[in-house]
DNA sequence: AAATACCCTTAAGATATCTTAAGGGTTCAG
DNA sequence: CTGAACCCTTAAGATATCTTAAGGGTATTT
């Protein structure tokens, strides 16, 4: 399919940002991957589930969220187009997820399976230092977000979040983005008063 | 040396609990890290300075923390023995670090300089798994506690550090603690006495 | 096009956490 | 051995953040 064949263009200028792939690497990565659509608010990853894939981002938006017993959801991830996504934990140990991968709106993904991604790091061991990285900065973004947890103002984490995903902050719903910055919508809202005043 | 061997084997025992390894990557392995004493309040890392070493702690504790214009230090991570640690931004980018990594009790460390390490990724590609999967293991230590600062109370906090932690917990300054947690510590003191009486 | 669910804002009162200050205990360095 | 530095605790007042409640706007579904 024409489209199909320019969504797995996307994948490959992200994985080869970092590497340069041969024609076989190439034709084997692009193969085991396969595309599906997503509706706006459709799971790909359900509680008590085993994460069985690896998920690529080529459009729309998807949230990883955590409930607690009171029913509250906690955002730990956004992945829009051209971002990685999965509950490393369980896709490894194959073990039930305790989270949840749902479609903010409607999406395009490209998935490998664990079985397959074991086959490229096995045959192909490029992708070993490919996936690696990924990992890598997925781990900075994290550790980035650790940091200004326990040491930003709610103020200051969302003056950060409006600089470093200028489009998400646009896309998204204040109340998403309230729950990934660790804060309730309605003080969200008064530190956006609170900033407005400011300028 | 006699200790040399016995802190070597520390590191295999590490790595080789995911993978077996042949004798030849045993000993290219070993042979290329190289053992450090570090006394208390020793930096292995400065803000400024590139991490040139992936570590591994023999025995000891160290800390690594970021500082604030205001000259308040966050702690990010603790290693005490049998754990790694690292600025991974800093190795793989080569670019200077903006944390410090500081021995907080006299410890003995492994250390693999980067070209090593690519050295062996290139040559031994089992390696790649290897450390790939020491990286995935922190990564979800990393998420686990954004879910905890973003959905829990100080005190859940500080009480689920106890039950992940029992050893750390007990060898280092509640100081230390609050800045891991992201509290001060005259608040942490408030929780623990606090905790006392409710057994 | 209506009905429903979702979203954003405001504000008042409650709670969690910080700041400052102070005192006493312990460890470390000279 | 001794002063200095560090650590822990307590408490009072300040500040950040949450909870609840309510109203009006916008998007989604029927």
């Amino acid at each position: 399919m024409h489209e199909g064949i320019k969504n797995k263009e996307l994948l490959l200028a992200n994985i080869s940002s970092a590497f340069s792939l041969t024609d076989k690497e190439i034709e084997e990565l692009i193969s085991l991957f396969a595309e599906r659509k997503i509706k706006r608010r459709g799971f790909i990853l359900h509680q008590g589930d085993v994460c069985r894939h690896f998920t690529f981002v080529i459009s729309g938006c998807l949230k990883m969220y955590a409930i607690d017993p009171s029913g509250k959801e906690f955002n730990l991830e956004f992945a829009a187009e051209n971002e990685w996504i999965s509950d490393l934990n369980s896709f490894y140990a194959e073990k039930p997820t305790t989270v949840y991968i749902e479609a903010m709106e409607p999406s395009v993904i490209l998935q490998i399976a664990r079985p397959d991604l074991i086959h490229l790091y096995s045959n192909y061991p490029k992708f070993n230092s490919t996936f690696r990285i990924i990992i890598e900065r997925k781990y900075m973004e994290l550790q980035n977000r650790v940091l200004q947890n326990i040491s930003a103002t709610a103020e200051e984490r969302y003056s950060n979040f409006l600089h470093q995903f200028p489009t998400l902050a646009s896309r998204l719903p204040n109340t998403q983005i309230a729950s990934y910055l660790g804060i309730t919508s309605e003080f969200l809202s008064k530190i956006r008063k609170d900033l407005a005043h400011k300028r």
